[in-house]
RNA sequence: GGGCUCGUGGUGUAGAGGCCUAACAUGCCUCCCUGUCACGGAGGAGAUCGCCGGUUCGAAUCCGGUCGGGCCCGCCA
């Protein structure tokens, strides 16, 4: 039976047998040290006898090894016990020397950047590297748990289209079968779609951007939790949900993950406002321009630099690392966005310690208007495109709205990362398409 | 798409016209070492300085182009 590393302690003054990587060796002569890594962690094995050591002479860091021997309690060991008198049998020997050193810590400086990612085959298998990725899983986990135990049903919706009628952002186009065939830019018509049968949608799944932006927060790939729910009251319902769903799975994540988040040097999270706070555009404006002395006033979104300060604002002021900025002015707005009387658009932004990481609109649900919001923005509305959307509509909706999400983004500014590719095991941007 | 920057052994850096036949750290190889945990010590291999062209008696170093990286802005998740 094989051992894992968390559990070698309870196997102290037995016989225990473990499998995993050579991860480290320190070899003094008379005395030698393994560092084995599984799944869980770390074991270190002392090995006194020069033919087990020599069994692991023109091997390297790498090596799949299963080891036999007595577990023995030592608090001069990492993790208070160590295997000694091991039998070494090699699994999988590598003589290959691994183009990075995996046991230390993995250079996250933006130079280096495409050394990581380059060898992220290697990389991946560092500790503090793997804890990202952990923290990752466990924050889709509790979005899924919330979103599961409100009812919402989870889909999946194609990402090959037949072609862009969303509008916005720039798309990829690929040959399918002799036809051109887009990768879809979100889940946006298909989970108004589901609103129809199921009151409540998301889905986490991959949407594709052919924007050529280069910066730290943008993926040509990306992973979007989408959300639409119906029969709201009104877009603070919205709003609501959205925030105390995030604030639920941060306040998790940070719970379950408190040592892996002290140790990449996290921020603390401060939640102590009961509701995310809002803010309008026009007042972020208007506080930016009269703290900065950088008149804001005239632009239609917020700038990052506001982005930024309103957070670091929030933070400081109210204890919050969770802001929204709302009602943002009409030309902002596509045309299946509820606009309000005053001539904004009921949207919200989700800003994450300086960041968006959602947008939260109110959906016009109203099939005639939805027609004449599309005539007016220029649209075909007899275009095939939109027949089945549309109809969805014809047939009956109910008043909806949701979020688009960035799951990248919210792991970044979770751990702390300084560019959204750091939280993405295999990024795809501008320039890069492999690994 | 616009602007600004950076390319030197596997990895991370130093060198900024001749001292470079390119230095240091780490990794790798050989040897020594009985409690290491960034182990320590001795020795060794490993780079024509991204690529092409130019200036110069002489270029890693200056200039032009090109390719690749990074950051900011626009746009967005």
């Amino acid at each position: 039976m094989r051992v894992l590393s968390s559990e070698l302690k309870e196997h102290i003054g037995k016989e225990a047998m473990i499998q995993g990587w050579l991860h480290k060796k320190r070899l003094l002569g008379g005395l030698n040290f393994l560092t084995i890594r599984d799944r869980r962690g770390l074991v270190q094995v002392l090995v006194e006898n020069k033919d087990e050591i020599e069994k692991l002479r023109g091997l390297q860091i790498g090596t799949v090894l299963e080891i036999t021997g007595n577990v023995i309690e030592e608090e001069r060991a990492p993790g208070g016990a160590e295997i000694h008198e091991p039998a070494l049998s090699v699994m999988v020997p590598v003589t290959d020397e691994p183009a990075i050193e995996i046991d230390k810590p993995i250079s996250h400086k933006s130079e280096h950047l495409d050394t990581l990612f380059e060898h992220r085959v290697l990389n991946i298998r560092n500790i503090q590297e793997q804890k990202i990725f952990r923290i990752r899983a466990s924050l889709t986990r509790y979005i899924r748990e919330y979103l599961n135990q409100n009812e919402f049903i989870e889909i999946d919706t194609p990402k090959l289209l037949a072609e862009a009628t969303e509008g916005g952002a720039e798309v990829f186009t690929l040959d399918y079968f002799g036809k051109t065939a887009t990768l879809a830019q979100s889940p946006q018509f298909y989970k108004q779609i589901m609103v129809g049968a199921f009151e409540r949608v998301y889905e986490i799944g991959h949407s594709y951007r052919a924007e050529p932006s280069a910066t730290t927060r943008h993926l040509t790939e990306l992973t979007m939790l989408d959300i639409e729910m119906g029969f709201v009251i009104d877009h603070d319902e919205v709003l609501d949900m959205v925030g105390n769903m995030t604030k639920h799975v941060l306040k998790a994540v940070y719970d379950e993950h408190s040592a892996d988040l002290k140790s990449l040097n996290a921020p603390e999270l401060k939640l102590e406002e009961a509701v995310v706070p809002r803010f309008t555009i026009a007042e972020i404006h208007e506080m930016y321009t009269k703290a900065t002395k950088t008149d804001t006033t005239s632009e239609k979104d917020l700038t990052p630099d506001e982005e930024r300060w309103i957070s670091d604002y929030a933070r400081k002021q109210l204890g919050t690392d969770l802001v929204y900025a709302v009602k943002f002015p009409a030309e902002a707005g596509k045309f299946y966005h509820k606009f309000d009387d005053e001539g904004t658009v009921l949207w919200g932004d989700l800003l994450f310690r300086g960041l968006e990481i959602a947008t939260v609109p109110l959906r016009e649900n109203n099939y005639q208007k939805m027609i004449d919001q599309m005539k007016s923005a220029g649209l075909d509305t007899e275009h095939e495109g939109f027949r089945a959307y549309l109809s969805a509509f014809k047939y009956g909706l109910p008043i909806h709205g949701g979020c688009g999400f960035g799951i990248d983004r919210l792991v970044q500014k979770t751990v702390g990362l300084a560019n959204v590719k750091e939280a993405t095991l295999f990024p795809r941007d501008i320039n890069r398409l492999a690994p």
